[in-house]
DNA sequence: GTAGACCGAAGTGTATACAATTTTGCTTTT
DNA sequence: AAAAGCAAAATTGTATACACTTCGGTCTAC
């Protein structure tokens, strides 16, 4: 089955929800979507419904497709996840742990730098979340990969909306403390900080800022 | 966007699988499931990418889908990940625990019984799973129950496949054994059975009995 | 006798047509 | 003037049509 057209679809719609070029909430009409696209409304259709399946859009039967407006409840729920999955990944890392690794991370830490001076918001939130994927990659467990990959990817909305610069830095010097900790095969170091840095992340979401809405009855609660 | 049509088609070829009515490496022709269950192709389609994105099938551009044929690598990862998330969940369940949750946990357990003393192998396969599940649930954490439910349908074809009934038998000796753990609020226990149940569920995959495969090269090797 | 090219059948990939539902704006009624 | 009702327009849901690729088999060339 074909899916290169389709995927290219998806990977353009989801910079666009992820950049809030589409903000929460919009309605992603089939065929302004075709004719923009130049291609038929099945392959639009074929992408809104990848698109939901990663949670970055809501599908309403006989109503259409919405870009998603993910709760904090949610975004709680998978640092909770996060958390358990990350501090036992942490602690298997230090068990089978080589320099390249070492190594590999630490340019990861250093891309994170550049993009947090250079003012690159979509990049530094990708890169940030990256780290832990990357973390998984090393691994060699390509299902970790991916799990982690979508629970990261599931909250890109919210962590975009509610990330500061401060936090950004924060999180790479916490990046670095953790390599730290797995280059020294200090495990129970390794896992603390990585537990705390989630707790971290996610105290920066809690904050109950304003997200813009389409959603007139949650608008006017 | 509609989806219950395709929902039906989705939960009739999944049954198919994973009760091995359909073999690993089947290919299944977009025309005749389409005949079959009385509507159009367009509909086939959708269900055999959803089906895919669940990894129960396999979809190969222009050459079309097959039944998937996980192979024991990608279940021992699967396990892996179980682990790592299974551990940590236990032990944040005994923070939480309440006496209805041990009651549900003991019922379901009962179930599992049934299943197993009535060779019910395809319900006992799903029970099984649905322990864990359940634990999950119990939790309030979606997106936890989610993320195991995925993890375990994943491989719901390697453990069926697998899994002989004193396994299974075992299997249920060690949910008991784990919630009288919870009960006691002896979080280590509870952790430590936790993970040794996996390792063994994973063990018993790990003989390298003979699966029935289509793809000659694996075949052949 | 075997390797390779070629043709037809079968199957997938995409577009379009049509049916069913929702939305919208106007008209009518109170 | 506000609300209810209705009809037209717009949008989604499903089926079908057609183009393109793959698969099997036969025929030819060596």
């Amino acid at each position: 089955m074909e899916i290169s057209t389709t995927h290219h679809i998806v990977e353009s719609l989801t910079r666009a929800i992820v950049e809030h070029r589409l903000l929460p909430g919009s309605k992603l009409a089939e065929q302004k979507l075709a004719d923009h696209f130049g291609v038929s409304r099945t392959l639009v259709r074929q992408a809104l419904f990848q698109l939901s399946q990663n949670r970055l859009i809501r599908l309403e039967p006989a109503r259409g497709a919405f870009v998603a407006a993910p709760s904090v409840e949610e975004a709680q729920q998978v640092f909770a996840v996060r958390r358990m999955l990350e501090a036992e990944m942490t602690r298997a890392f230090v068990q089978q742990v080589t320099p390249a690794q070492i190594v590999a991370l630490k340019e990861h830490i250093e891309q994170e730098r550049e993009a947090v001076t250079h003012g690159d918001i979509t990049g530094r939130t990708e890169l940030l979340g990256d780290f832990h994927v990357r973390m998984a990659e090393l691994m060699s467990n390509d299902v970790l990969a991916q799990v982690l990959g979508e629970l990261i990817s599931r909250c890109a909305l919210i962590t975009l909306m509610y990330q500061s610069r401060n936090e950004a830095e924060h999180s790479t010097d916490e990046h670095a403390a953790i390599v730290d900790a797995l280059e020294s095969k200090d495990s129970d170091r390794a896992v603390r900080l990585m537990h705390e840095h989630l707790l971290h992340v996610e105290e920066s979401l809690t904050f109950d800022r304003k997200v813009p809405t389409h959603d007139i009855a949650l608008a006017l609660a």
